[in-house]
DNA sequence: CGTCCGCTTATTTTT
DNA sequence: TAAGCGGACG
């Protein structure tokens, strides 16, 4: 049983088998920090501490698994499975359904993903007669919301908040605190959390109940967090409270590959952890067994750009290795051909399989060109970032029918069924039940069953259809005490009818869904077999639970292997492949045109490339296209700065007709005049220059010029000009505003009356 | 009430 | 380009 310590390095070794108090565990890319994390936790168990005094965090349930299931391994399952293991929201969903009294929450509340939270959010816009504003998106609402309570803010301390609300004014919704308190309102009406909340009420409970928090302080003896660069001020302060007793808190991460500020991670967090408990032990792993010299080099010469990281200095022994291909592509449509060409000669040459091959992109749209190559070369691969299983509609339905079984008041999921299938319950009605759900306070069900609902002015037939369905719902409810969540779920999927529609269309489409439901079904099963043998609540809430926080890798299908895989680089983070292909490696892109306004924004972006490039074993290969269509609009780009920080001695620049020169990369952009000015040197890191040139260059690429053949058609279209438009036909230009991208003109057609054009977008022939 | 059409808009997204 | 959404229409 202790043989597990000499599959370990010295550095690895002291991180396990130093327990007591604060550590903080650096760990390099690819420098073993599961397998530490899994020893130090099987190491602590082996020692004699009981396992359900053993709090281990993590942010993906894939982490979460694989540690458990390889401690399991060591220790064996009984112990492994008392572990407090998960994500953070899965832990304290557990904790909180158990105090929920604490916080008036009811036991089964439900979770809100986004597609909830935005769904909501619309309704509340609806009701404030704000969805018809263009600045009100509900994406945007819920990521201010998102970040207030990452914040630990609440509705009434964002309304006092300077800095929100000077951003909210110039954002053009400066109604936003009363959006985000009625959305506080409607969600605990509704006995809802979406996932920050599962965050922000541990904290609050944990603030508000000193004896609650004490009762876990005590509990969790040794507190373990993965990635701890990504934490969030929320978590961050749950984890220190939690630790505040015992004080024996490990956390473990890399600054350098801290890529989720945006969605409130800090890194300062990793960074300041010395500050908050000054007796802490530091533990450095810096042997990459990854990768090999030149790829670790390489991506050390990038990161090594940034400031303020915690020192260190990753190395490689093994080979030296292939240096990094660089190639240049005429066109994106180019680049994907590159690549799938680039793959078909590696395997033949190298004997890859197709599953040791990765490409990597900054985002999602850049996929699309490369399955068309990859399929026209017959080359099998997945992709990443699609939906979840569980996000299908027809799974999304029958869910939000157990989530009413289980928590009538949940609006959303009542909202999504109360008319599905369809029993004449139209949009009218619903809006009538809303209306008196908001004048009355309540939820829409509890407006349902309330006894005095037919004399709110709905026609008899209305009230004996919503009667129908009220009953239909209670006779749920009332099933879920004795009833397996199977069972439910079966009589779920008949009594409602949604089988019989199912059956009844047959449509391939309608095939393939009852084809997803068995899947559902099969899902249950396992998930009630599972916690029957671990002795644990088999119950429909704990199913619930566990779904709503799936993500879509968390759903690989079993005949994915031997793939080629194509992902985000955010994605990425934490998997390795033998060869990697990074491509879009050009400036606007990757850095993004977005992040490279600000330093700190470059900051992330860099890290995300080291990121990207630490995920290959043996060989990586960087492409970049001169030209790409984005947004339907040509653009051209210039190579990433990115491939000019790269330790050039580590880049093989010359392979084939397509290669290029990095010392001439820059300066032979100048497809038009007045990009000479751009005469940059490579290397040449220094941020005005830089920040100068992408200013321009975004200026330029935006520009529509490129699209229409009449060049200058647009800065001739002015007052009085009559103008012929494809589909509206003659008219007179009225008025002229906006700047450059975005210029939109008012103008008045003979036939279909007055019109605002984006001229960008509206392709307007000059009569006059 | 459902469908079709055209407008609008466009990072990254562990939960 | 392409997807999602709101409005018009049948």
């Amino acid at each position: 049983m202790k043989s597990y310590l000499e599959h370990l390095n010295e550095a690895q070794r002291k991180a396990v088998v130093e327990t007591e108090g604060p550590a903080l565990i650096i760990a390099g890319a690819g420098s073993g920090k599961t397998r530490v994390l899994t020893y130090r936790i099987a190491h602590l168990i082996s020692q004699g501490v009981p396992p359900w005094s053993i709090l281990a965090l993590t942010f993906t349930n894939k982490a979460a698994r694989e540690i458990k299931e390889r401690i399991s391994h060591i220790v064996g399952q009984e112990l492994a499975a008392k572990i407090w293991m998960g994500t953070f929201h899965s832990i304290f969903a557990r904790i909180l359904r158990m105090e929920a009294e604490h916080i008036n929450f009811p036991g089964t509340f439900t979770i809100y993903d986004t597609t909830d939270a935005k769904s909501l959010i619309n309704s509340i816009l609806k009701n404030m007669k704000l969805n018809k504003e263009k600045a009100y998106k509900p994406g945007t609402i819920l990521g201010r919301i998102s970040s207030a309570k990452n914040d630990l803010l609440v509705p009434a301390a964002y309304a006092q908040d300077a800095k929100r609300s000077m951003a909210d004014a110039a954002a053009n919704i400066p109604m936003m605190p009363e959006i985000y308190e009625r959305y506080v309102r409607e969600c605990r009406k509704a006995g809802a959390m979406d996932f920050d909340d599962l965050l922000l009420y541990t904290n609050i409970l944990f603030r508000d109940h000193p004896e609650v928090l004490a009762n876990y302080q005590e509990r969790f003896r040794y507190i373990l967090v993965d990635e701890y660069q990504d934490t969030n001020f929320s978590q961050y302060l749950i984890i220190r409270k939690l630790a505040g007793k015992h004080k024996n808190i490990c956390v473990v991460g890399d600054d350098a590959q801290s890529i989720y500020s945006f969605r409130g991670a800090r890194i300062e967090n990793i960074l300041n952890f010395r500050n908050d408990y000054p007796d802490y032990k530091l533990f450095k792993l810096e042997q990459n067994y990854r990768s090999t010299q030149t790829i670790v080099n390489a991506a050390n010469s990038v990161i090594e750009k940034n400031t303020g990281q915690i020192r260190k200095k990753v190395f490689s022994q093994n080979d030296e290795g292939a240096k990094i291909t660089v190639i240049q592509a005429h066109s994106d449509v180019d680049e994907g051909f590159i690549v799938a060409n680039h793959i078909n000669e590696m395997r033949l040459r190298h004997r890859y399989q197709f599953q040791d091959f990765a490409i990597l992109y900054r985002t999602n749209a850049q996929s699309r060109i490369f399955e068309e190559a990859l399929r026209k070369k017959n080359i099998p691969y997945k992709i990443y970032g699609g939906l979840s299983f569980y996000q299908r509609k027809e799974i999304k339905d029958i869910l939000a029918y157990l989530r009413l079984a289980v928590n009538p008041h949940d609006n959303e999921a009542l909202k999504r069924v109360i008319n599905y299938p369809a029993r004449g319950i139209g949009k009218t009605t619903l809006d009538k039940l809303e209306a008196l759900a908001n004048h009355y306070n309540v939820s829409l069900w509890n407006v349902l069953t309330n006894p005095g609902l037919p004399q709110a002015g709905f026609h008899s037939g209305t009230v004996k259809k919503l009667n129908a369905f009220t009953n239909l719902i209670s006779g749920f409810i009332s099933q879920v005490p004795n009833m397996s969540a199977f069972d439910i779920t079966n009589e779920i999927a008949s009594q409602s009818g949604i089988l019989k529609e199912l059956h009844q269309d047959k449509s391939h489409e309608s095939q393939t869904r009852l084809e997803n439901l068995e899947e559902l079904f099969n899902a249950i099963r396992e998930f009630s077999d599972n916690k029957e043998e671990s002795g644990e609540n088999n119950g429909l809430v704990d199913f619930l639970q566990e779904v709503s926080l799936l993500t879509d890798q968390d759903t690989e299908k079993p005949d994915d292997i031997n793939k080629v895989t194509l992902m985000t680089i955010h994605s990425a983070k934490g998997l390795e492949f033998k060869t990697v292909y990074i491509v879009g490696i050009e400036e606007g892109l990757f850095p993004s045109a977005m992040a490279s306004t600000s330093e700190a924004g470059l900051e992330e972006e860099r890290r995300l490339f080291y990121v990207a490039l630490t995920r290959a074993q043996e060989r990586a290969t960087l492409t970049f296209a001169r030209s790409r269509y984005k947004f339907g609009e040509l653009t051209f780009a210039r190579p990433s700065r990115f491939l000019g920080e790269i330790d050039q001695s580590y880049l093989d620049i010359s392979a084939g007709a397509n290669s290029f020169d990095p010392a001439n990369a820059f300066s032979s952009v100048s497809e038009r005049s007045e990009r000479k000015s751009f005469n940059l040197k490579r290397n040449n890191v220094s941020k005005p220059q830089f920040r100068f040139s992408e200013e321009k260059l975004k200026k330029q690429s935006a520009s529509p010029s490129f699209h229409f053949s009449d060049h200058d058609s647009s800065s001739q279209i002015q007052p009085g000009v009559i103008v012929e438009h494809q589909r509206f036909g003659r008219g007179k230009v009225i008025q002229v505003e906006g700047e450059e991208p975005n210029i939109k003109a008012t103008v008045d057609f003979t036939n279909a009356g007055k019109k605002q054009l984006l001229l960008k977008f509206a392709k307007l022939k000059i009569i006059t």
